[in-house]
DNA sequence: CAGTGCATATTTACACTGTACATATCTGTA
DNA sequence: TACAGATATGTACAGTGTAAATATGCACTG
């Protein structure tokens, strides 16, 4: 059902798909996603260079996992001062901040995580996560600057601005 | 002076430089930026495959050349509607649409040109074509909202607000 | 006009990459 | 024990970037 999950007692390696992962995202970060190869990966864990083939279809796979993974961390990011925020905007500064600090943080995977050459946007994993960043990212933008209560068109108009100012902001940063 | 300007006769092609560009250019819109060649390039020209290195030094230079052909590019998109642009709000106005529709009209090389990793960032004509279209941003951010005229610390504020709102904008609609 | 110099293009070569395919190894279970 | 399936390896091949040597043709000097 879930093959990505933790198998507790795998067969030669133990576990190689995380394995792949995390030395995939030491290398994206240090040498550059242009850099980034399955060998190098394979090699980076100490199995043989066709052995990722048994775990990522291609490279696009492994990438997007990469990318669905980094989701994740980002959500985990905006969500992180969230709960234990006084108010309101207390909660949308936190969520705002985490966004940002996630992106500087992780600047290679943010910009393969927008990169739709080489993640396949249709993965579901990868809409998943997806979903769950640009729920927190409506959920704050409802509360957000001089569109208040104006129906349900400027909420989607809010979200927009929103997403737009905090993503050109993240990347510009970087 | 300028290896990069027209040769009105040149020796075994006729300016293969220029050529070479377009030929990636297309390719970048049609196959995407990570199944762009050299190679391919050559091949769509007509030359042999190691003939670009005769005019870039490596695949990154031509890239990077890419790039900064589309900030200039960028630059005429933004500038079109301002010069017949009755007041400022109006030449604001014909900027930003102009920015959203060069990233709409060229979404590959618009990512391209913001991906760090692939594009040598130190390359002054590169640098020159952005500080040309920052200008422009510049100065409509000056005009622009409700901070204005709080000082020169404020101004650089705005204009990473307006950017940072643009950009993610465009980005986010491809 | 011959000949040299130089920018330009080709040829050859090599290491690296993704990926297809066949084979080998190990684990759980009948 | 023997089998089946999941997992890893080995081999092979077409593309890729790039370095180096060689060839080609224009421009200019003598």
């Amino acid at each position: 059902m879930k093959p990505e999950t933790k198998d507790p007692k795998p067969y030669h390696h133990g576990n190689l798909k995380q394995a792949l992962l995390d030395a995939a995202r030491r290398l994206l970060e240090t040498e550059g996603h242009s850099n980034l190869s399955l060998r190098k990966c394979a090699e980076a864990v100490g199995v043989s260079a066709t052995a990722p083939q048994n775990h990522f279809a291609n490279k696009a796979a492994l990438l997007t996992a990469l990318a669905t993974q980094g989701y994740g961390e980002l959500h985990a990011y905006m969500g992180r001062g969230v709960s234990d925020a006084a108010d309101r905007a207390a909660r949308r500064q936190a969520a705002l901040l985490g966004y940002v600090a996630f992106a500087q943080d992780n600047p290679a995977l943010y910009e393969l995580m927008f990169s739709r050459d080489r993640v396949s946007a249709s993965d579901p994993d990868l809409l998943r996560n997806v979903g769950a960043c640009f729920m927190i990212l409506a959920d704050i933008s409802k509360e957000f600057g001089r569109f208040e209560g104006e129906g349900a068109k400027v909420d989607a108009k809010q979200q927009m601005f929103v997403w737009s100012l905090v993503h050109g902001y993240a990347q510009l940063l970087t």
